[in-house]
DNA sequence: GTGGTCTAGACCACC
DNA sequence: GTGGTCTAGACCACG
């Protein structure tokens, strides 16, 4: 699995972390059983503070997503997968609300507010393929 | 012109009257050269504290969309309207990527994004028309 | 003699009005025993607040500058002449002690300041000149 | 660096402090990259409001000469240096233009002028020579 | 009455 | 520890 986080948008890096496991289980990147990195491996990886790691897996082991095995490390809890799908679809539900909400609110009539969405999708779709071409996973 | 403040949402509320204000004045809400609310008179309607709002026209001054009239209260700048437009644009823009990113990189196909979002704004569409029935601005 | 304003400078009016004062009767262009237009005529001219042109007469009077005529009007006091002078002169070696000192601190080199000014004063001049090729007083 | 301010001189004290970093970072004082004091610590220093030393540090921000390290302090924005001098210059014209202007609209021939602040000049060239003696930067 | 600045103290999230 | 936000209350200058 690719780790990444972007220092600068914004979003705790604990946070990134957290919902980068939440998908990567949910798309089956991480499969159930699977030992993740050790705090301290993620963090020398990523160049960031241990503790930051150590909250992310804290409040992943809070929504039954890791579970920590004495002596080996932190693994993917069983059955993580089919839970972090729906919570996927209620976060992602969530944040395409609040953009039209803020569009409209904005004064943006729904038509362009379409528009403006196809286009910005358009382009990452292409993007995307591109992407796929040169490297995949 | 209707101000609304949402005290939970995690922006702060002078970064909320700031995009308010900008919004308003893209949509000719707010034309040049008309006095907005005083600073302790605002704050009394929306509850809030008088530095806040003055945090607020304070940013919009620095963005020149707002330019006091010494004594007389705060105006909107001749010109600003289409300054406003313009960054209404982008920052929507941007804020659209930013879900459309968070989407596909949690590993919605783009397919399934179209979907969820066009549910989400024609579930918004009907309300406004209920709305705009009810009351208008 | 020409009234003039600039309400977006940040100077106060009233202290615009004092220094025009100030300055008029240092260049002899206000000579002592003249009658200068009343608070309410002057306000009206200008278009700002009568109370503005009160308080500039009010300091002018505290200066020794204007002296009230009961039933007349305000006069150019007698001897006004050498003293707003005199002002006029610290008044201006303060206000270039002040850029000079905020250029220097700022880390320009004094060629570099003697330059730039050489520069603004030279344009200042040419514009002066056929200013006055075209108007003059 | 050295950090002053003068409560006295009717510049706010956060604008003295935006100017200040401004010119330290067109000079390389400050350099890219490099943390500034944290806001309390230079607010203890210098015997002020943190909040004061915040709104400055927030100015910054907005004009990206100043970016946030989450958790770790303020730091430089990597390129901050040109604009910055772009923007010093820009500022000190406008000042020199400023007095230049309040002269001759007072009266004062640009000869009369040019001595004058060849005088000041003069006298700080002077005290800037002795000053470096004892100490320098 | 208006805006502008500053102080004081509190709370929060992040690292 | 850091920055960021908000509240409360005070003072000043301007019109």
């Amino acid at each position: 699995m690719r780790w990444t986080i972007d220092a600068d948008n914004g979003v705790p890096i604990f946070e990134q972390l957290v919902r980068q496991v939440q998908f990567a289980v949910a798309r089956g990147i991480l499969v159930p059983g699977q030992i993740v990195p050790s705090t301290r491996e993620l963090a020398r990886q990523l160049a960031i503070n241990p503790n930051t790691v150590q909250r992310a897996y804290s409040e992943l082991q809070n929504l039954q997503v890791l579970e920590p095995l004495r002596g080996r490390g932190v693994a993917v809890c069983p059955g993580a997968a089919r839970q972090c799908q729906a919570e996927r679809k209620v976060w992602l539900t969530e944040r395409v609300q609040q953009v039209v909400d803020e569009a409209i609110q904005g004064g943006l009539a729904p038509d362009e507010l379409r528009e403006l969405f196809e286009r910005v999708v358009a382009r990452r779709e292409k993007q995307q393929v591109q992407h796929s071409k040169r490297g995949g996973e």
